[in-house]
DNA sequence: CCCGGGTTGAAACGGTCGTTTGAAATGAAT
DNA sequence: ATTCATTTCAAACGACCGTTTCAACCCGGG
């Protein structure tokens, strides 16, 4: 348990260094399975800087958490704001592309955004409470501009139903994130399959639009 | 931290409340975050009965996937029996069905089986490579089952196609067995929702099975 | 040159972790 | 009543946890 890790910048402030290493970490093993310690050896950084900069390992989460979620969720309401902009109501299928895609794009093998994207999806099935009030932070102000949406697209759902199906989305989108599902579907033993690809995604997209029209019509 | 579970049954063997409590909270808290001292205390057992029945904390997780998975698949099993004896080949609906329903009706509102939905849907996301292996062997046998039988319900699919609706349904429904959903869609503070309900269970059926069927026909 | 705020470093803090020990309690068979 | 394997118990083990301390370091402004 020593040595940093290759895929961090060293030449980065510590601060940046830290985040970026959490983010890995936290993700690949889980937030109470990673130590400061290996955190801070793999970031080559001091125990104590994590104390410094942050206040504690909680500080550093959230900082990881802000980090990787905030690009995401402004992406989504740029994207929203365009299709809000139309003339026309946006479909139900405009509406699942603007969420999913900024999330599955983060997914694509290549690169520290797998990284971001497992961070995520660890972070959406952690149990602490603690943990999940900082998620809903970050979710909640494109939580109610979603379903907001969703609920224009789809007047014949009372409130529970638009729930239903926006949970729905974001939890699968957060098990593909996570790459949880990657290791189902084989042997005990076996290798496990390559990274989500751009065909994936098309996939994903099309299975939530369908998931969530059943019933409609 | 002290004092026994109310919903553990005080009369049973050591050896079962063991499991029962250690199925309730690594659902609830999450396995890292459940110290031995804190569940043998729920258990109303001695620290050291762990060790004298389990071996370790991972001989216990063992026996609680073992006996939270196994009545599950065997039940799937069964069902899938039914429907393959049937003479018409059984439609994506029924298998979904099939699948799912066992799943969910562990997570019906009131009862221990909500704790053990719980608890499957916490293993399922966890990261770490041994727990992984374990549930892959409990849920190998079904797997296969279910994805050869996909892919006669489903001839224009290649395998590719059939792992990932299968991944999907798993996933999707690991996500809602372990209730993180129920805490998304929140202004925070805000209060969480109830247990799944029986229409609940109807409404994933439908989704899933329509996101299964996109993108064929 | 020296100063002083910002940052890093080695070492240690108290506490909790999973696990182990060895003796006491239990209870059915002899 | 005695044996003996099974089970429970209080206590302790070493290891590691997150956090803290405080001296050393860096470096631009006086």
């Amino acid at each position: 348990m020593s040595g940093r890790d290759p895929a961090v910048d060293q030449e980065a402030p510590t601060r940046d260094r830290l985040i970026a290493t959490a983010i890995r970490l936290f993700g690949e093993r889980g937030i109470e399975a990673t130590s400061m310690r290996a955190l801070t050896d793999a970031a080559g950084a001091n125990i104590a800087s994590v104390n410094y900069h942050f206040r504690s390992k909680e500080g550093l989460l959230r900082a990881g958490i802000d980090r990787a979620m905030r690009a995401l969720n402004d992406e989504r309401r740029r994207r929203l704001d365009e299709l809000e902009a139309a003339p026309e109501p946006p479909s139900v299928a405009d509406l699942v592309r603007v969420f999913v895609e900024p999330g599955l794009a983060l997914a694509s093998p290549r690169g520290q955004s797998a990284a971001v994207a497992r961070f995520i999806g660890r972070v959406l099935s952690e149990p602490s409470p603690r943990i999940r009030e900082t998620v809903a932070e970050q979710l909640y102000p494109v939580d109610a501009r979603f379903l907001a949406a969703l609920g224009r697209a789809l007047p014949d759902r009372d409130e529970g139903g638009i729930k239903f199906v926006y949970a729905s989305m974001v939890g699968l989108l957060g098990v593909w994130q996570s790459g949880a599902l990657d290791q189902l579907n084989r042997a005990p033993g076996q290798r496990v399959t390559p990274g989500t690809t751009t065909a994936d995604a098309e996939r994903v997209i099309a299975f939530i639009t369908a998931g969530i029209l059943a019933g409609s019509r």
